[in-house]
DNA sequence: TTGATATCTGAACACACATTCATATATAAG
DNA sequence: CTTATATATGAATGTGTGTTCAGATATCAA
């Protein structure tokens, strides 16, 4: 436990400290993995990414789906797109979207990685 | 295709549109997912519960590995505990702080159902 | 008791971001 | 060419949130 030790300059159990963060995923992808929950952790976007992986739409059936303006989703899908997790197609008029499927199923796989089997797999006792 | 069809009252393709949603998960479930997704989305969190997930810390260390104020970390530990993601003990004058391992695991387990396995199975040509 | 330490908490500030509004672009139809 | 439609986009607004700051609470030591 070592709860006798004194906190000197913010740090009780040195060692402790060091055997976290030499175990840790750096900060880089960290914070690649918090960007990627940040892009789905918005209900519309969410909606939209699910509905997109069940069929490609066009921005007006989305908008309807997910229950915001058309404005409200091409902003959304936007930045989808530039995150390269949809990909459109335009047809005269229309732009059709779907999801860019080897991205996401990258992404996810990165996601599963840094975050769940580190999980999974340290389950010491404390 | 169908792209001959005229979008009135934003509705392009009605059969398409209630084929999604009749497929895809009730707003409620899309809401407490995206949840689960905003809390990881700040590198903070992220990394406080890759480095719990490695061990059990108090606070002042905590704060050390993830390089935020100690006040920070406390807030972002106050919020963890409320979603019932991290639990902690007294001893003395620290606070020592772990996973909830069991909501953890379920929390995941839920994302995995809703999301990547919803990509997975539904792998139709378009 | 007094002083030091570890943590917590409320208020304030600053910044990020989702939506709306107005408008722009592009295509199809008449 | 003109009109209507589908989508895109920039600006503005309002809301949410992460951090800091100051101070509160609690425990331990002297």
């Amino acid at each position: 436990m070592k709860d006798d030790t004194i906190c000197e300059v913010n740090l009780v159990d040195r060692e402790n400290v060091e055997l976290v963060q030499s175990q840790m995923a750096n900060q880089k992808q960290a914070m690649q993995v918090a960007e990627f929950f940040k892009t789905l952790s918005d209900p519309a976007r969410m909606r939209i990414i699910e509905a997109l992986s069940i069929r490609r739409l066009c921005v007006c059936d989305l908008a309807y789906i997910v229950g915001l303006s058309q404005s409200a989703t091409s902003h959304h899908l936007r930045s989808l797109r530039d995150k390269r997790l949809v990909k459109f197609e335009k047809n005269g008029k229309m732009a059709y979207y779907s999801l860019d499927d080897e991205h996401v199923a990258g992404a996810f796989a990165a996601v599963l990685k840094h975050v769940v089997l580190e999980h999974v797999v340290h389950r010491e006792v404390y």
